[in-house]
DNA sequence: ACTCTACTGGAGGCAACCCTCCGCTTCAAC
DNA sequence: GTTGAAGCGGAGGGTTGCCTCCAGTAGAGT
């Protein structure tokens, strides 16, 4: 819509059809897509997207022409809130600022079981999604160095593969995941 | 073989069949499966595991009649040799010790990206490869922490599921999944 | 050496999914 | 309101992988 600072956002918006009962199927799409992805992973049938969202299997092909379209644009999605997200976190305390928008992180992620793959894959949607993502995420960080919570031999890229590293992995219950997580964060932490 | 501290030990040992051929073709399908598994991931097609292991589809059925068994096979000599290598590890400092076992561990799991799954299955094999890990683990983790070399507010299955979640996301280079992973150390390492 | 048993391997039927193609429908511009 | 272009959906052909079944083969005990 408005212009903004990531390059996702044009990316996101460019590939929106015009036409209204297309648009209203496209979003249909990547909205049952990002579902079925949270929970049957992302080999899902497409067959099965297509049958979520209440379109035919033409459809999603004319949208999507392959597997890969179709995650792409899941994942620019929620990149795309997640860098909005970012810019809202301005004022709290740095340290603050940097885990809650990790929270974000690991809650907009549902796409995370193929977010581990996405983070280096070389194609250009994914490369924008990153750079956004580092944009958005890269400012908290530094901030949160310069205060001097943050050791400063490391980088936003660490950061996040080390998150959604940790995320992605199956706990007994989410009581753990978030302990696990706060011992990871503490290697984080400046100052041992 | 001899016996062993660890469950693992005699389920391996359980299951391998006691004529020469079917052994021999045995331990070509493990062999056969724990490389294509590390390379093209767990849905990896069984007919090219047999291709690799150079028998026929048949016998690989017959052996693991089904995809899981075959997994749980492949994972249970992982975690049995992984058990071993523990015991070796006693003579060396006890942070030593811990963060030694802890590289084994990452590379004897070649089936890493299957692991996170593995590490919460209910099935009696995995329960009892986890209770075998944890068995080997569990003493090198509390005499680093009764050194004081380990925060005392974790336990073995917490550090083995924040190791194994992120050696298996993708990372630009070893040097950097190094990295990320000495930071997450720092956060386990006591007295910050 | 012989036999009986356990094991072998791959042909083939089945199911799932992929993707194309095209007659019909809906939109929006005029 | 008309019309042409854009979009729709699902039938169906192709591919791939799963798994069974059984005629043939090789090992182990005698």
């Amino acid at each position: 819509m408005t212009d903004s600072p990531f390059p996702v956002s044009e990316i996101v918006a460019s590939r929106r059809p015009h036409r209204k009962d297309a648009a209203r199927n496209y979003d249909a799409l990547v909205t049952a897509a990002r579902e079925a992805f949270a929970e049957r992973g992302a080999d899902v049938s497409l067959e099965d997207v297509a049958r979520r969202a209440g379109v035919g299997i033409g459809t999603l092909y004319r949208n999507f022409p392959t597997r890969r379209d179709l995650f792409e644009s899941v994942y620019a999605d929620e990149v795309n809130a997640l860098c909005r997200a970012a810019v809202d976190l301005a004022g709290l305390e740095p340290w603050e600022a940097l885990t809650s928008w990790l929270d974000r992180f690991t809650g907009y992620m549902v796409t995370k079981r193929a977010v581990r793959e996405a983070l280096n894959d070389e194609s250009e949607i994914f490369q924008a999604c990153r750079d956004s993502m580092y944009a958005a995420g890269g400012p908290l960080m530094e901030r949160a160095q310069k205060a001097g919570a943050v050791r400063t031999d490391m980088e936003i890229g660490d950061l996040l593969r080390m998150v959604s590293g940790i995320t992605a992995t199956a706990f007994d219950d989410d009581a753990q995941r978030n302990r696990v997580l706060g011992i990871a964060l503490d290697g984080v932490r400046a100052g041992r």
